[in-house]
DNA sequence: TGCAATCCGGACTGATAAGGTCCCCTTTAA
DNA sequence: TTAAAGGGGACCTTATCAGTCCGGATTGCA
């Protein structure tokens, strides 16, 4: 199946409630209001942390705040911060030496306009269209899974 | 990463050669004109019948033909043919039953829309654009994979 | 009528990556 | 000074993918 890692899904999740709270939120806190497990809510808010769309904030009563509303954030952003860059297949954006058939591929380089249509479709997307609205709180974590 | 199988690549390739040759072409000679294993081209064969995509034709003399010119064959087909439905994740076209947080779930049915974006953006190219031009022969094996 | 070529369907196994957890260090407010 | 919190990385487990193989069914040809 076609898909996205489940750290985009709990990503989104995250920062719904992150929005919904307003302020500096803990790890901690938001693991508990989201029902997601603390070590996996740390680590998704660290890399959300490093690709700009949180903000970090250490010591005693640090936690994290957005940087941006999520009505301003595309999704294809919250993709690339969790799944790494979004390209189908890796014979994209020029060579990277992999391709052992990289002289007769018949295909070579003709992936990039569907990754193109794909990212195009992907930052058209808020992320606050996805994540809004939002109960107070929730109770069970987060299979928002790709089951097939 | 974003990402579809390998299958997927190796369907473009096989259907790009079926169309190069014309005709019947067996199991066997599309793997040796391509350069891909021979089960695998097999495997690769059998789910593009199954779709519908190309015809298999049983008994000595058998082999596979193409059923559609590429040109009107969408590569969101032989992507749903080799990696089932094109969903980002499980919560997606009514619960399945599989999300247990699905009462509370923040982002109940709010994939939807994604989901809906990446198969227009795929339905809109077509196989031919990918395949062609190819050369007569192909030498080696096919890793046009993701490697991240 | 038998034989050989070919597709059909599924089961099996190894490799790769994802998912998740834990640890120690740094920073900072009380 | 201490405790609360993020930062960074290593680690292990598990699921999924990729690839192979086998027996069976079907059909053309001698």
């Amino acid at each position: 199946m076609l898909r996205v890692s489940k750290f985009t899904d709990y990503a989104v999740v995250v920062l719904s409630r992150l929005e919904a709270e307003g302020g500096v939120q803990t790890a901690p806190g938001l693991a508990a209001g989201t029902g997601i497990a603390e070590p996996t809510v740390a680590k998704v808010l660290k890399m959300l942390s490093q690709a700009g769309v949180v903000e970090g904030l250490r010591g005693a009563r640090g936690g994290y705040r957005l940087l941006r509303p999520l009505a301003s954030l595309g999704l294809s952003e919250v993709i690339v911060a969790m799944d790494g860059p979004i390209a189908l297949t890796a014979c994209v954006d020029g060579g990277f030496g992999f391709c052992e058939a990289e002289q007769t591929c018949p295909v070579r380089g003709r992936w990039d306009p569907v990754n193109a249509a794909i990212r195009g479709a992907l930052s058209a997307i808020m992320v606050s269209e996805i994540a809004s609205p939002m109960p107070a709180r929730r109770a069970v974590p987060q299979p928002v899974l790709a089951a097939e």
